[in-house]
DNA sequence: TCCTAAATAGAAATGAATTCGTTTTAGAAT
DNA sequence: ATTCTAAAACGAATTCATTTCTATTTAGGA
């Protein structure tokens, strides 16, 4: 179990401190995703001297190496989730209780349509935005 | 012109002030998305008493109503777009010089392709997620 | 066991966004 | 045209999630 978190950030070229490991290790327990001060909050009962920005750093840099998924919140706060899924696909997010659904990548209205009727949930609104940079920032030679 | 847009906001239930409207028109003289204090300084020039919190506000409450579009940025600022585009669609936002580009629904990853091969520009990620509540919150009755 | 780049602490700063009590105003009613 | 009232705006002050900064510690290769 921790060994394979351990390889995971070696893979990812991520030193395997012990409080990178006891963050992802906190994630890896939860079925929802979770803000970096809730995890903070959690761990600071099994480390004397853990900072907030400690957490901040590192829940990034898993999010950056694909390690982690980073949830977009309407309340625009950072939260994260620990996906096991390492096919293709996106996310029903509960607003609620935060719960993590898998959804594979299609239609994008098919989609909703059957999220709701095998989750039995219902989806209020949905995010699809490509970024990127366009043809003539790409020409012109503008930051990627 | 500006009365297209008094109708707009008549429809939406909204007054039409002077400065509601002059944000709205600010907007859509734009071809890109724009952030709350750009506008507020953009129209501070027009108005010698003008709130930004005012700009923040009518701009939340003009992207409640659909008349205008928010987009979600990965450096987590608000912006947000004037499309006259009533069908259903997505959009192509430059990272780079703010440029929008309609997509129209369809399956995510043949979408980034098109848009790729049509704009001449580069996707390098996209956000599709799914908002609501699951199934069981629905049955709880927890907060819609 | 060294050594060095990477990681962490923790206080302080940042700054986008919001709150709040007051004042003003759009637009319906008269 | 005038009155009235709910909606809108003001703007200083505040919030608070997130980041920065410099000194200190540490993981893990040599």
């Amino acid at each position: 179990m921790e060994h394979q978190h351990v390889t995971a950030l070696k893979e990812a070229g991520m030193k395997a401190t012990p409080k990178r490991l006891a963050i992802l290790e906190a994630l890896n327990g939860l079925s929802c995703y979770a803000s970096p001060e809730e995890l903070w909050k959690q761990l600071r009962a099994r480390f004397d001297r853990l900072g907030l920005p400690t957490v901040y750093r590192n829940l990034e840099e898993l999010a950056e190496s694909g390690v982690i998924t980073k949830v977009i919140h309407p309340n625009r706060q950072l939260y994260y989730y620990f996906c096991h899924n390492r096919d293709h696909h996106h996310h029903f997010v509960c607003l609620s209780c935060r719960k993590v659904e898998d959804v594979p990548s299609c239609g994008i209205e098919a989609m909703a349509e059957v999220v709701q009727q095998q989750s039995g949930g219902r989806v209020l609104s949905h995010i699809l935005q490509l970024n990127g940079v366009c043809g003539s920032c790409l020409r012109s030679g503008a930051p990627q």
